[in-house]
DNA sequence: GTCATCTGGTATCCATTGGAAACCTGATGA
DNA sequence: TCATCAGGTTTCCAATGGATACCAGATGAC
């Protein structure tokens, strides 16, 4: 058996990087690493997730073991989407690039800029 | 002016969020956080990665000042990426996020297992 | 009685993206 | 004379993304 290796295409850890390198993944962890959610709750809270990603994001991350999903026969049906043991500790892990998206804002725009200019001088 | 917010869809940090929660970004700056490396020598190491998207994920690393590019003037050109002090940082970030890719791979396939085999009992 | 409303989705359609493969330049070596 | 190297760009097709419409089933407003 080998080790795992996300830089090879065919290990597992692959596909699993891919899931989970996704900002709707990184934001969705984020809110239910708070407290446990409804559907459009979730929606509501991530600006511009379409239901039909949602609905994807979280069918995959149940699938996975990173949310739970439970169905109560209410009217209308309540729908709650709760974070697990394994999903915390990838919410742990991903928060920071959340974070680092966040604090580093400014540094980035600036270097855009000064990348763009450049871009335009050259030519 | 308003606090950097990943969840508002309007915020600049979303768009950031977005080019830096990806597969490809986060192993290249993996690899570029141990040494320079040149274009063929990235496409080489990161398996399954085409040259198109290697280009177009390279352009936008150095766009926001995480890579620096160089031109050397050989036969055949040589062109070198290097990660700069900001890319470092990121690549920091990210490293635990393909860590946790492969120390939970087999915990990840085995929910999975449980969730088809679920799924194919309810059918 | 009838219409609009709520939730938690699917179905549909089009635009954007992704990847595979071919092509390109320009010099060099067989 | 032809193939080869690096570092791309171009082209084409498949897959994904997002906007929108639709659905069930009950409930509240009118």
């Amino acid at each position: 058996m080998n080790s795992p290796d996300a830089f090879n295409a065919l290990c597992p850890t692959r596909q699993i990087l891919d899931r989970i390198a996704d900002k709707w993944t990184v934001l969705l962890l984020g809110l239910l690493a708070g407290r446990t959610m409804r559907f459009n709750e979730l929606r509501r809270g991530v600006d511009g997730l379409s239901q039909k990603v949602l609905s994807q994001t979280l069918k995959s991350l149940e699938r996975d073991g990173l949310v739970t999903r439970a169905v109560y026969p209410t009217v209308p049906v309540t729908v709650e989407y709760a974070i697990t043991d394994l999903g915390r500790t990838l919410a742990a892990t991903l928060e920071p690039l959340r974070l680092w998206a966040e604090s580093h804002m400014n540094v980035i725009e600036q270097a855009r800029a000064d990348f763009d200019r450049r871009q335009q001088a050259a030519a």
